[in-house]
DNA sequence: ATGGCTTGCACCGCAAGA
């Protein structure tokens, strides 16, 4: 079972990279965030037509996370969560369904902005009803990945200029303090199971040709529940797509895990090559 | 040096992202 995050920063303007993605890279679940639109202006015949079910919850202009689930899979409707429970949020951030028993959250954490303000409030606010949740969902759910666009890299490693980023946003303290609360759950950090590149990172600024310095920041995670992490079998950034003309500023992650999701024959499309 | 791009919205500049 593949399961792959992406920020593609506007589902309108990026749907024909995730088309062209998604045929060279049929992953079982495509987790996305930042679709920037509502939901009546979601593309469900789009992707259908490419081969998915599409679960989303959009709003004008800002937000919107969705997960494309490849035809034939297994999926539970009646669990299927929209927003955190309990956290009173217009927001919309987070969803989760269950693929043949694999609980997948795909979550937009707040920006943040930067340490002191308002909206850093906001996202740590986020982040501990988040954890709250999670853990409860990881009683429920033995095997469950929790995807997305964190806004937090874990590490000194994850940055491209560690000593320029001190302190700051993304980086600061408590947010590493809030993401490390997330893995003292259980929860495993797939990417660095893998031995992987130097200066790996999932986000680079459309400025000051970022991408082409390759100065960027690791914070588009997969974490994994210890009854998945011990089935990954690999994990990896795919740089290809940030490459390509009109870009998301992210690129997507996917975790791979040695798990055999049972498919309906009779639905799922043999599309000739 | 808070700039530097990109997006959406709304109206020709702004907020927000990270």
């Amino acid at each position: 079972m593949k399961i792959t995050t992406w920020n593609v920063n506007s589902l309108k303007v990026r749907l024909p990279h995730v088309l062209t993605w998604l045929e060279a890279n049929p992953v079982d679940a495509l987790c996305l965030q930042e679709l920037k639109l509502t939901d009546d202006k979601f593309p469900v015949a789009e992707i259908a037509a490419a081969g998915y079910r599409s679960f989303f919850i959009g709003q004008k202009t800002y937000n919107g996370v969705a997960i494309l689930v490849r035809d034939g899979l297994e999926i539970d409707e009646v669990d299927l969560i929209r927003n955190i429970p309990g956290f009173d949020d217009h927001q919309q951030r987070l969803i989760a369904v269950t693929i043949a028993g694999v609980r997948v959250i795909s979550a937009y954490f707040p920006n943040g902005q930067a340490p002191g303000t308002e909206k850093f409030a906001y996202k740590l606010s986020w982040l501990n009803a988040l954890h709250d949740w999670v853990a409860a969902e990881m009683q429920r759910y033995p095997q469950l990945a929790l995807t997305g666009d964190f806004n937090i890299a874990p590490d000194d490693r994850d940055v491209h200029d560690p000593a320029k980023w001190e302190g700051q946003n993304l980086v600061s303290p408590e947010e590493r303090a809030a993401f490390f609360k997330l893995i003292d759950l259980g929860l495993v950090d797939s990417f660095r199971r893998f031995e992987q590149a130097e200066r790996s990172f999932s986000w680079w600024d459309y400025r000051m040709f970022a991408f082409r310095r390759n100065a960027g920041v690791r914070i588009d995670h997969v974490l994994l529940s210890p009854a998945l992490a011990e089935k990954c079998v690999g994990c990896a950034i795919d740089k290809t797509p940030r490459a390509w003309e009109q870009p998301s500023d992210h690129a997507p992650v996917t975790a791979d895990i040695a798990l055999t999701v049972p498919v309906d024959r009779t639905d799922a499309a043999l599309t000739p090559l």
